[in-house]
DNA sequence: GGGTATTTGTCCGTATGTATT
DNA sequence: AAATACATACGGACAAATACC
C-alpha cells in the first residue's frame, strides 16, 4: 500500500498493455468502468491515464475512449555520406529507395542577422548577415522535417547569388556552391541532441500540445577545403518517428537498404 | 478566450522564463498565491504548472514550492572514432580531456540466449549462445549511461576466453579480441534512436518517474575485415544531458575540446 | 440536419496526507 | 511542535467532441 492509488492503476494498466492483453488500437474500459473496477473517483482514475498519456503508450480521443497507441513504423536516414555532395539529394534517394515519397515546400529565403548560436558555428561576427533557406520536408505526405540552412553572405558576394532567390536548387546548393564560386564543401560535423518542441514544431508535426514528444535537433557544420565554415544546417525530426545510422570505416557491404529493418 | 485556462495560465509562466523574467532555480509564487493572481482554483493552477513539469521546465519539491529547472551542462560524446580500436578507452580519454571524471562499474557478465534483436543484429541464430557483458558508468560520480555488449560464442571458442571473466579488460575489449584470435573491428555502425525509459533506466538515472524524459539508445554493431558481424553495444543515455558529434570527411582542424560548448 | 446518449475535458470545492523548514 | 507547500483523493457540475438514431 505505499505506492499511491494513481499509480498502483497505472501499474495494473500498463501491465496489460506490455504484455498484450490490450493490443494496439485497443480501447481501454471507459473512466466510468474503471472507476467500478479499480473503486476509486473518476479524478484518480484520470490522474492514472495520465500517466499512460505522457509517455506516449494510450491516447484519449473525447467523445469516443481511451485507446493503446499504434506505432508508426520510424523512418531511418544515415548521418554518414559523402562529404563533398549535398545530402538533401541522397536523404531523398534514401526516402524512394525505401518505396516512400518525398515532397518538400519551396524554399522561404530570408536575410538575417546571425544569432549567437548561427555566428558561433559559423565563426562569424554576432549580427553579420546570413542567407536562410528554410525548407518543410514530407515523406509520403506526412510531415517530417523542419530543415534551414545558414549561409555567410560572403558567399553570395562571390558569386552564389541564386542563394538569395526564393527557388529551389535543383542541383543541390553544395553543389551549386561549389560551382559558382568554387568553395567546395569538404566535411561537416553533426551534432545530435533532443529537446522538447516549440510551438512552431507542435503545430507542424501535428505532436501532442503538452510537449511530451520531443524533437532530434540535429545541426550540420559544413567546412571546405581550408576549414572554413560554410554552412550550417539545422534539422528538426520528432524523435518517436525517426531513427539515425552512422557508418564508420569502410563501406558496408550489406546494401543500405537492409538497413530498413534494424534496430 | 478560446484556450482553456490552465493552459493560458501555462502559457504565461513559460513566457516569463523563457524570458528570463523567473531565472534557472528561482522560486515560482506558491499555489496558494498563484490562485489569487489568476483567480482561479488550486487545482487549475496545479493543472497549469503540470503542464510546466511534463517537458521539466520546472519541478515542484513537497514542502518547498516550485523552482524554475536548472540545466546541466550536457556532455558531449563523438560516434565517429577509430573504427579499428576501441571506442571504450577514447571515451574514458574525451571525457578526462573535458575535466571531468569517469567511472564504471565491474561488468556484469552472462551468458544468454539472444533475443531477437541481439541475433538480428549479429546475424545469428535466435536462441544461440552470447556473451552479455555489462556497465554502468559515471561522469563525476552520477549515472551517465548503462551499455551492455553481446558478442557471438564463436570469439570465446576461438580464444578470446577473458570475455566471459567477470573482470574489467583493461586494454579494451576489442583489442583484446584482435589479439587473442585475430579478429580485428574494421568498421561499425551506430543506429541512433530515442525513446521513453523502462524502470531499470528510471532507477539508474534517477529520472522522473512519469517517463517524460527519453532516453538515447545506441545500437552499435561492429564488422571484422570481412565484414562478419562481431559485437553489438548497446548504450543508453539520458537525453536530457548528452549531445552526439558525428564528424564525416577529414579529420577537423579544432581541437575537439572545443566541441563541448558547441551545439 | 437535429437530438440524444456516451465519453473525455475543464473547473470548482474540500479534506487529508506527506515532506520540508 | 508548528507552519508552509505540494501530493493525493474525493465529490460534483458543466462543456466539448463524437457516435448513433
Amino acid at each position: 500500500m505505499n505506492d499511491p492509488k494513481y499509480r498502483q492503476i497505472a501499474d495494473d494498466l500498463r501491465g496489460k498493455i506490455e504484455s498484450g492483453e490490450l493490443e494496439p488500437g485497443a480501447q481501454l474500459p471507459t473512466e466510468t468502468e474503471l472507476m467500478d473496477q479499480y473503486e476509486v473517483s473518476r479524478n484518480t482514475i484520470r490522474d492514472a491515464i495520465k500517466m499512460l498519456i505522457t509517455p506516449g503508450l494510450v491516447e484519449a480521443r473525447a467523445g469516443q475512449g481511451t485507446f493503446v497507441t499504434e506505432q508508426h513504423s520510424p523512418f531511418v536516414s544515415t548521418l554518414t555520406g559523402n562529404p563533398r555532395t549535398g545530402e538533401t539529394k541522397v536523404y531523398i534517394d534514401e526516402v524512394q529507395r525505401k518505396g516512400r515519397e518525398y515532397s518538400q515546400t519551396e524554399p522561404t529565403v530570408e536575410i538575417q542577422r546571425a544569432t549567437p548560436n548561427v555566428a558561433e558555428a559559423l565563426r562569424i561576427r554576432e549580427g553579420a548577415s546570413v542567407v536562410s533557406r528554410h525548407y518543410q520536408r514530407f515523406i509520403d505526405g506526412t510531415p517530417w522535417s523542419l530543415q534551414t540552412s545558414f549561409y555567410p553572405m560572403s558567399l553570395v558576394r562571390k558569386g552564389a547569388e541564386r542563394l538569395i532567390e526564393p527557388d529551389d536548387i535543383e542541383e543541390g546548393a553544395v553543389e551549386y556552391v561549389g560551382q559558382a564560386c568554387g568553395i567546395k564543401q569538404a566535411r561537416y560535423r553533426d551534432s545530435v541532441a533532443v529537446r522538447a518542441p516549440d510551438e512552431n514544431e507542435i503545430a507542424f508535426f501535428k505532436l501532442p500540445a503538452d510537449g511530451r514528444i520531443s524533437v532530434f535537433e540535429i545541426y550540420r557544420t559544413a567546412f571546405d577545403e581550408d576549414d572554413h565554415r560554410i554552412r550550417l544546417t539545422i534539422t528538426v525530426y520528432p524523435a518517436d518517428r525517426n531513427r539515425f545510422i552512422i557508418n564508420v570505416g569502410d563501406a558496408p557491404a550489406t546494401p543500405p537498404t537492409s538497413d530498413s529493418e534494424e534496430r
